[in-house]
DNA sequence: TATTAAATAGGATTAATACGTATTTGTCAA
DNA sequence: TTGACAAATACGTATTAATCCTATTTAATA
């Protein structure tokens, strides 16, 4: 038994080919997709399936933690397969979000303030800015940020 | 002349009263509003403003510096008004969003493979779970995250 | 294989945001 | 102080994201 089976009956979720598709989807990839992304990805070998039913799984994905659901800056909400420890940098121009890694991060002491104040179930260290794509192009259209 | 008319003017901005009413809203919030939240807010004292010049605005400010968009998890845009620098607590609960200060965390170092492969313009450490008020419900109402 | 609750598809609705445009208005130079 | 003009606004419309509703299908279980 999979791991996927594994969770969906630890769950209580029936396993349905919907969800079967968007966990295969999702598996491995290295992106940070919104539903309608993972929509269109299935479509061509999954031509019958709903956009409700990939948001509603994702969602369940989410709840269950199979996935994540990460931060934007006011775009559709994204979902993040990488259940690492690990930390972002989102690019103000293209809205791609890159995972990085640092040792000396993972020690990031929160503190005891805030945590009495608040149950933590999340910490990620967020970058914004441009990736390396986007700064040049930005240097001969737009205007400079500030 | 006031930080405000100093900022229209340095970027060339026309200083209207709608800016200015906005500025004014934001000014010593420590709230982290939506577009419509602050049109809401506006709309007794300037019921004729629209919300998308609420909006319009916020996004100029944004860029001029004045304010900053802050994370989301798929929520409206959510602006910040508090250029400090700071950290934040999201409660996925309620969406609300709370600053913290920590000298410790002043001093994170980001690697150098990432500063070399991104144009960084922000940094903050991002949590997440549940504030105060929403962790009571909580244990009431829904079933535990996982 | 029959039963049943869960899940899906797809249409409708709501909400957030952006766009198009006629009109208004702040700015600046005469 | 005024007039010209580009910038900004209001508001209607369009687009997009997300959710809701419900008839139908289907996975799980006995
Ligand atoms: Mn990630
Ligand atoms: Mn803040
Ligand atoms: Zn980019
Ligand atoms: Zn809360």
């Amino acid at each position: 038994m999979d791991r996927f089976t594994r969770l969906c009956k630890a769950k209580g979720l029936k396993i349905t080919p919907q969800r079967m598709a968007v966990y295969e989807a999702l598996k491995n990839s290295k992106e940070h997709p919104s539903a309608d992304r993972i929509h269109k990805q299935l479509m061509p070998t999954f031509p019958s399936i709903s956009l409700d039913t990939v948001n509603r799984t994702l969602i369940t994905f989410a709840r269950i933690g199979i996935i994540n659901v990460v931060e934007g800056q006011g775009d559709p909400r994204r979902f993040d397969p990488n259940r690492e420890d690990h930390h972002h940098f989102y690019c103000l121009s293209c809205t791609k979000i890159f995972d990085f890694h640092d040792p000396d991060l993972e020690q990031i002491r929160i503190p005891d303030q805030v945590t009495r104040m608040f149950t933590i179930t999340g910490k990620r260290l967020c970058l914004s800015g441009y990736c390396n794509e986007c700064r040049h192009q930005k240097a001969e259209t737009a205007a400079p940020a500030n």
